[in-house]
DNA sequence: GCATCATGTAACATCATATGTTGCATGAGA
DNA sequence: TCTCATGCAACATATGATGTTACATGATGC
């Protein structure tokens, strides 16, 4: 069955969106992702009716980060999305008549249910800023495999620092 | 997204093998599963290929249960119908350049694993003969609640008992 | 041998859903 | 006013489970 990768996708474009200064286009989150604009547009429709994210149009519009990505865990994210199904198997009916099936759709529910549950309880684990560290933590382990350094960082930036001056 | 209940649909099937005495056919099981009987023998297929059940063909013919049901778990039903994708979410690339998806991919990626490697366990743990007397007791506790016994119990057979005569 | 029963299999239809794509309306800024 | 960007509807595509029909094959009973 085709996997759902929005969270996947999503979490890739805020993240960039984190790691970057000013707002993003649709066109250049969607580059990143190698689609097309309207889908990002479509993921991220959810999350800003969270508050994750902001959206404004025109000249120097596009997206931005609105939230604390301390306090966002990627099970909010998962949320944001509608809270797709987790798991692919299921059971055949919800309420069967015949016994043989009640036993069968209890067992099976259990460990499906058990495993929802821990995937959510993960996802629930880990922060946008934790995973924008994790970011920072394999740039660096990066840049000493490689010394060449700047070379490959075309993607990373410094979080959101505090700007003392509009530019440099 | 639409689950694969093929699990589910198989085991109500397969116990329904197991506490019935001789061959069952297609049409009947699929009777009870509500379903086409080609759906039936579409599923029963895996099964047959690693010996969990036996079909014969003409007169008389059908399904049967071919293992010892102690030693068949609910993991190996699942590996059997060609251990379909658990999981309905996932990532959207396997091996990205972007030093961000790779994050994104490693911790999803774990929670992900988690949750598939939980689900399997537990499967693993539940054998079709316990499911079976796991019908049992539902059946005991059934007919406990409603005194009218006999009434409710048009699915459930005595599991397989040894035949001392070939009609009574 | 022949009719009947049951499986085996291919082929096709159906449905749901993620994903991709085009087109156009709307609003903001230069 | 022109350009840029989002908002959104509509449609196309791909995948996979499921349902259905049709026909071939083999086994049993007569």
């Amino acid at each position: 069955m085709r996997r759902d990768s929005r969270l996947s996708g999503v979490l890739h474009v805020l993240l960039h969106m984190h790691a970057h200064d000013g707002p993003m286009t649709s066109a250049a989150l969607a580059h990143a992702m190698t689609t097309n604009p309207v889908v990002v547009r479509r993921i991220l429709a959810g999350l800003r009716e969270h508050g994750y994210v902001r959206s404004e149009k025109g000249h120097g519009g596009g997206w931005t980060l609105a939230c604390d990505p301390a306090r966002v865990t990627l099970r909010d994210v998962h949320a944001a999305l509608g809270s797709p199904s987790v798991l692919a198997i299921g059971n055949r009916t919800e309420a069967p008549g015949c016994l043989i099936e009640q036993a069968v759709n209890a067992a099976v529910g259990q460990a499906l249910d058990a495993a929802e549950a821990l995937l959510l309880a993960r996802l629930g684990e880990v922060t946008l800023a934790a995973l924008h560290a994790e970011v920072g933590a394999r740039l660096a382990a990066h840049q000493h495999t490689h010394q060449h350094a700047r070379r490959h960082v075309d993607h990373h930036r410094a979080p959101r620092r505090a700007r003392t001056r509009s530019a440099p």
